[in-house]
DNA sequence: CGTCGGTCGTAC
DNA sequence: GACGTACGACCGACGT
């Protein structure tokens, strides 16, 4: 044995109950709960790798009573029996721990931490040193020069300074402290009321637990008595809270020695339990069928001829799946240094187009590519495959091709498979995912960081070889991808009917991109400079001194340490909260830094995130922003903005609609905003087919008002603002899944209050409640939900056992149906209206979608026809029980139309 | 000098 | 804890 590696001692039970608790409920295809031993036996590997070598034993509790029970038979008596998801995960455990090639040991009538003392207790004595893993602070006792503790899950360590620092007690005290504390879940008795901060008190000052006993007549107040009405059952806690270190053990040092792995068990055991990327690990198992092979053939295609070639077998084949390598990301601003081509699955092609450095080899020039390639990209007769399809056609169509036949994208299949589960349905997300493959790593390749190179500074063979390989998995991937769309109820037709074709229509959105008036964001920008900088100086004198504004953790000390002003709320990391809402009531402690604050706040957002950041997004060349619309990131189905986001642009404040007085018509055009009135609540009464409420749209009714009337029993005429603004909150607050004390909270009255207002609105529209509880059950059922045209949206949380995951989990599977059914409908719209829009001898154009918004630009003459046509295809997007309403509005610019 | 988590704020 | 879905600016800790 290796006498300079430390021993390792885990204690596997303390890791056993943590990770079952902590981890997200994970089960097999099949339902059997793994997450405790995806936990531990993660941990495990862990330790393996940071400790290989090391002498090692993984301790476990043995089953039944140990001699705890005998000197005191309450002990642990409170426990509850184990829970059975995991009391069948233990033998998997231990079957993989012995696999791993690690000595397990479970000691009857002893603890798992007695077998760990006496283990280190006889290290310590052959001068080795002990580490000990363990999520139990118990084990601090243990902690000498010799021996420190780790806790592996959240990779923090403990030596004697630090048992000290954590507790303030060093290691040779801690059976003392927790004598006094006691332990409520162990069922140890300690001094009623003392907790960690008195135990450490006593122990400071007199010494050990021994002195506090023995001076417990000058401990004073209600503690005092119960330490001396403690002092019998005080040697008793302290034996049930001293780990042994004195036992007989059938092993020793020398056995405890790691074992090769034996990889067909673990092989077993990782099949079973889903564990795959451990499974890859272990390597040379049967190949899933879909597996491709190692690497693709990649041809490097530098002549007409070659190419001519290629292209010709497209012809033949129908399809061609391409991916570009370009320098820059925007698609606006990027070059393409190669096209890389795929007919068939194992053989690529490469086309070196772009390539700029010392010694590139001979490539074709970029016109002479399109001047061949052109009649293919832009054939409807070959279809185009790839991952992320829109970004390559937006690439081609700024370098003047109009690639069509737009087929199948890798990234929307794995999307429209599964929202979340890929992670980011990039291509190394989804390979690896559906083929069990590593994508090929750019970083690789071309560095990373600041000496990153760009593409076309790369070698062509390297590059080539990366983008080969890349278009090889995309071919592959739509062939494995299809039959699981297939087979995943209506998923094929939410692809093929919605996203598939929404693609164009999006790529072509992006390319025309939307005229804004630089001039107006800069002069507006320049305004909001100076009124930020007169309020700078009343910041400073109300705060007493100069501090960076922008920094929250400034502004705390200031507000909760120099001024004394109350901490309403903390943050999720338990950080003073100085959100807007908790700025708002300190506004009323008559200190007027807060208001200063939130206005300063709501300025200099707009500065920094619009009239600033605005600008710098407008095409020199276009005049105009292309934005990037996400086709693949919400959860629910929506789109998404980014590279700049314009599904955020301001419209609540005076001030911020300003912003969107910049989203111009061009000359002799107008904008027009075309917006869906209320539409999630609608798709809320058509789902639950509640009578009231689907009387309520039929009529037409203001429908906050209506609820207003129906949750505070008054006539609709006699509904007050009040009572409109409440009933809104709970319109909303229903979409969203909130609870009472979240409407408490909204609007400002009693959780009480809020539950009876709820219970109102649930008795007036009962359909609503029993289609909510539906959707709870059936998520449950079938681990996920679904949109009216068959979007699935899975949530693996919803069976967790952590209460605050699952309620999580719940509002998600409340929320997804209606956001994603609206998100269905007005995708289906934007298919409509682009119909329209390409078909039509009227100038007009889609330039924008906010989630229930089409904003088009039209010529001014045309805009009746535009409104009119735009309106009718907008409300024919989906057939419900109650109607769509459709609001628009025409001006210069975006504000005005609204 | 970049990266990343935390906090906050904008939209629907 | 407590209202769903996004994107992004800024700060500050941390690592290169």
């Amino acid at each position: 044995m290796a006498a300079d590696k430390p021993l390792l001692l885990v204690d596997g039970s303390s890791y056993l109950f943590r990770a079952f608790h902590a981890l997200p409920d994970l089960r097999t295809v099949g339902g059997f709960p793994t997450g405790a031993i995806r936990g531990v036996v993660g941990m495990l590997r862990k330790l393996q790798a940071d400790f290989a070598g090391s002498p090692i034993a993984v301790v476990f509790d043995a089953s039944g009573p140990t001699f705890r029970n005998e000197l005191y038979p309450e002990y642990k008596a409170n426990r509850p029996p184990m829970a059975d998801d995991l009391r069948v995960q233990i033998a998997p455990i231990f079957d993989i721990v012995r696999a791993m090639g690690m000595p397990l040991l479970t000691v009857p009538e002893v603890e798992a931490d007695d077998v760990i003392g006496t283990l280190a207790a006889s290290a310590t004595a052959a001068r080795r040193r002990t580490i000990i893993s363990t999520g139990d602070k118990d084990l601090a006792q243990l902690v000498s020069a010799h021996v420190t503790l780790v806790n592996t899950m959240t990779e923090t360590a403990l030596d004697e300074a630090g048992v000290e620092a954590k507790f303030g007690v060093p290691p040779a005290l801690i059976v003392d402290y927790l004598a006094l504390m006691g332990d409520a879940t162990d069922n140890v008795p300690g001094v009623p009321k003392v907790g960690p901060k008195t135990a450490a008190k006593w122990l400071a000052q007199y010494g050990s637990l021994d002195a506090v006993m023995a001076r417990a007549d000058e401990v004073k107040g209600k503690v005092g008595e119960n330490l001396r009405a403690s002092l019998d059952q005080l040697p008793l806690s302290r034996q049930l809270t001293t780990i042994r270190c004195d036992l007989e053990l059938p092993v020793g040092l020398a056995n405890l020695v790691p074992a090769p792995a034996d990889v067909e068990t673990l092989r077993t055991h990782f099949e079973r339990y889903e564990f795959k990327p451990w499974l890859e690990e272990l390597g040379g198992g049967e190949a899933p069928p879909a597996l491709a092979p190692a690497r693709c053939e990649v041809r490097i295609v530098a002549t007409a001829e070659d190419l001519q070639a290629l292209l010709r077998q497209a012809r033949d084949a129908k399809r061609l799946t391409l991916r570009l390598e370009t320098v820059g990301s925007r698609f606006m601003a990027a070059d393409v240094a190669g096209i890389a081509l795929q007919v068939s699955p194992g053989e690529a092609a490469y086309v070196p187009v772009g390539h700029d450095y010392v010694g590139a080899p001979p490539q074709l020039p970029w016109g002479e590519f399109l001047a061949i390639a052109r009649p293919v990209l832009e054939s409807s007769d070959v279809a185009k495959v790839g991952q992320d399809l829109k970004t390559i056609r937006n690439i081609l169509w700024r370098h003047g091709v109009d690639l069509a036949g737009l087929a199948d994208d890798t990234m929307l299949q794995s999307y429209v498979l599964d929202s979340v589960g890929a992670r980011r349905h990039q291509l190394e997300d989804v390979a690896a995912k559906y083929l069990g493959v590593q994508a090929p790593d750019f970083a690789a390749i071309a560095g990373k960081g600041r000496r990153q190179l760009p593409a076309n500074a790369l070698p062509v063979d390297a590059l080539g070889g990366h983008a080969g390989q890349c278009v090889d998995i995309a071919g592959r991937l739509r062939t494995v991808l299809r039959p699981q769309l297939d087979a995943a109820g209506a998923s094929a037709s939410v692809y093929d009917d919605i996203e598939r074709p929404l693609l164009g229509v999006l790529s072509r959105m992006e390319c025309r991109g939307a005229l804004v008036d630089r001039a107006l964001l800069k002069a507006h920008s320049v305004e909001l400079g100076e009124r930020l900088e007169s309020l700078a100086a009343d910041l400073a004198a109300a705060a007493g001194r100069e501090f960076n504004l922008g920094s929250t953790k400034q502004l705390q000390e200031i507000l909760y340490d120099e001024l004394g002003l109350p901490v309403l709320k903390k943050t999720q990391k338990g950080q003073r909260s100085t959100e807007e809402s908790v700025l708002l009531d300190l506004a009323d402690h008559g200190h007027e830094l807060p208001r200063l604050i939130l206005e300063h706040r709501s300025l200099s957002k707009l500065k920094s995130t619009y009239t600033d950041a605005l600008p710098m997004e407008i095409n020199p060349r276009t005049g105009r922003i292309h934005t990037s619309y996400n086709q693949a990131v919400a959860a629910t189905g929506r789109l998404s903005s980014a590279d700049p986001n314009l599904q955020n642009i301001p419209i609540r404040t005076p001030e911020g609609r300003r912003i969107r007085q910049a989203f111009a018509a061009p000359p002799g055009k107008k904008i027009i905003a075309a917006d869906y009135s209320q539409i999630e609540l609608r798709i809320m009464a058509h789902l639950s087919g509640d009578a009231g409420l689907l009387r309520a749209f039929a009529a037409g009714d203001d429908i906050h008002r209506a609820t207003a009337a129906e949750v505070f029993e008054v006539a609709r005429a006699e509904v007050s603002e009040e009572q409109r603004r409440s009933a809104k909150a709970i319109n909303f607050g229903l979409i969203y899944g909130m609870s009472a004390f979240g409407l408490a909270k909204q609007i400002g009255v009693a959780r009480r209050v809020a539950r009876r207002y709820m219970d109102r609105y649930f008795a007036r529209y009962p359909r609503v409640r029993e289609y909510m509880e539906g959707v709870r059950d059936s998520a449950r059922a079938q681990g996920f939900v679904e949109t009216a045209f068959g979007r699935r949206l899975y949530l693996p949380e919803i069976a967790a056992r952590s209460g605050i995951r699952r309620k999580a989990a719940e509002r998600a599977a409340i929320n997804a149906p209606m956001q994603g059914t609206a998100a269905d409908i007005i995708k289906r719209a934007m298919l409509a209206v682009d119909e329209f829009a390409s078909q039509t001898s009227l100038d007009v154009a889609m330039v924008m979608q906010v989630h229930d918004e089409l904003v088009l630009e039209a010529a001014a003459e045309d805009v009746p026809a535009v409104i009119a046509e735009t309106r009718r295809r907008m409300q024919g997007a989906a057939d419900l029980a109650v109607e769509l309403v459709v609001d628009v509005g025409v001006g210069d610019n975006w504000d005005e139309a609204h």
